[in-house]
DNA sequence: TAAAATACGGTACGCAGTACCGCTCGTGAG
DNA sequence: CTCACGAGCGGTACTGCGTACCGTATTTTA
């Protein structure tokens, strides 16, 4: 007959009750009722309704945060691929409890509305990070951090929720796999100090038309020459 | 003494008292009362207190849905940069009041969230429409659309504030010039039909390692054989 | 053992949003 | 002219979230 934790019997209650009545259908009084304990006491432990279903989205978020700052990658977009992968994992460490959440936000609309907004917090903090870490402040690099943000956190989400809805049997597999995608969309500028890193010729064959490929190209050089000083030709 | 329309007055009986006292601190009562009406009549108009600061939002979804739906662009990425278009038209058509919403946002916690969710629904009406277009439904080309949505609506947005910042005097140069760099991102598969796009040779230079551009390469080669059935040497 | 910290319950309040009812103007049909 | 009808507005009352404050019991520490 031991007691578990208030806090743990509230987040009980109230999923069951979600579960059985839906999100809007059930009252806080209800959810302490259920648990056993006053109203004011729920309010002690989850500072609103909404806050029961994602208790550690700011721990998280200054996880995240501390993961980044002590960050020693080669690039900025690296390093944030590799922070991604922390919220990657603590979902599926939540395992059951992050279905049933994504079951909850699927349907309810006020759910969803703060799940993005978390999220939206991330992408500001990836985009300021590699802001920071180019240290460009020139618009183009403003633009370009924000793109690298932007994109990490669609590829994240992308795999999170193919494994929310169980479509996938191993998501550290295919989050690797899209920031590789990530990865190969912002090519990395050449650290001009890196051993092998000489002028490289190369030469393949599309059929492409020549002009969609340009600015793709255009930009490679670019940036590899701002480094290097090479000459494109 | 000619009277405005009640919802005009109450839209700038709230943008006042904001203005004043804040968001928070002004109640619905405080601005039916400075309009000159009632509270019942105040949701008669707007829904929430916050949908008096985005009245619509719905209708310019709804615009772009149609946009869409009547597209005929080239590419799926082009058309969503044409509809995002109209998003930042709409916006700087709005003048002072966006920059008036943007102060309160900036601000306002939950407005801010507000805008973020309104947001993603653009990005998810644009992901649904690359998908759809694409017509592909494996997984790499899931994740592409994804990613595009992302970067489209990432480069919009990035104009966006800068205009609202008012760091930008050509807001509509600029969303071009970043559209651009999205499509750059992500180049188009070449259409076979076309004339003039045979087999290409494409020779470069770089100073950059040759394992950092792999992806890249990797990437327009694929398209552009899956396509056109060429060969990679 | 006294005091202080911790955890819980209860009451009261402010405010957003909803439901419902009643009033007053028009405006057009008979 | 009058009656009916619909549109726009105001008022009252209610639910429910979230906050503030106070009182009480149990445990911990000095």
């Amino acid at each position: 007959m031991s007691k578990p934790p208030a806090r743990t019997r509230l987040a009980d209650a109230a999923f069951a009750l979600f579960d059985e009545r839906g999100y809007e259908q059930t009252t806080i009084d209800d959810i302490a009722e259920r648990a056993g304990l006053g109203r004011t006491t729920f309010f002690r432990h989850y500072r609103s309704k909404e806050e029961v279903i994602f208790p550690d989205h700011d721990r998280l978020l200054e996880l995240i945060r501390d993961r980044l700052a002590t960050s020693s990658h080669s690039t900025a977009l690296v390093a944030v691929s590799d922070a991604v992968r922390l919220v990657l994992l603590h979902y599926i460490d939540e395992g059951d409890l992050a279905r049933r959440r994504y079951a909850l936000t699927s349907k309810v609309a006020a759910l969803r509305d703060r799940e993005i907004a978390s999220v939206a917090r991330y992408q500001r903090l990836f985009r300021e990070f590699i802001a920071d870490w180019m240290g460009d402040p020139t618009e183009s690099a403003s633009l370009r951090a924000e793109l690298m943000a932007a994109s990490v956190v669609a590829a994240h989400n992308h795999v999170l929720r193919r494994w929310l809805r169980g479509e996938s049997t191993d998501p550290v597999a295919e989050v690797d796999e899209a920031m590789r995608e990530v990865l190969a969309l912002f090519p990395a500028p050449a650290s001009p100090s890196e051993p092998g890193a000489g002028t490289t010729i190369v030469a393949f064959r599309t059929g492409q038309n020549i002009d969609a490929l340009l600015p793709s190209l255009r930009r490679l050089v670019e940036e590899g020459a701002k480094q290097s000083g090479t000459r494109v030709t």
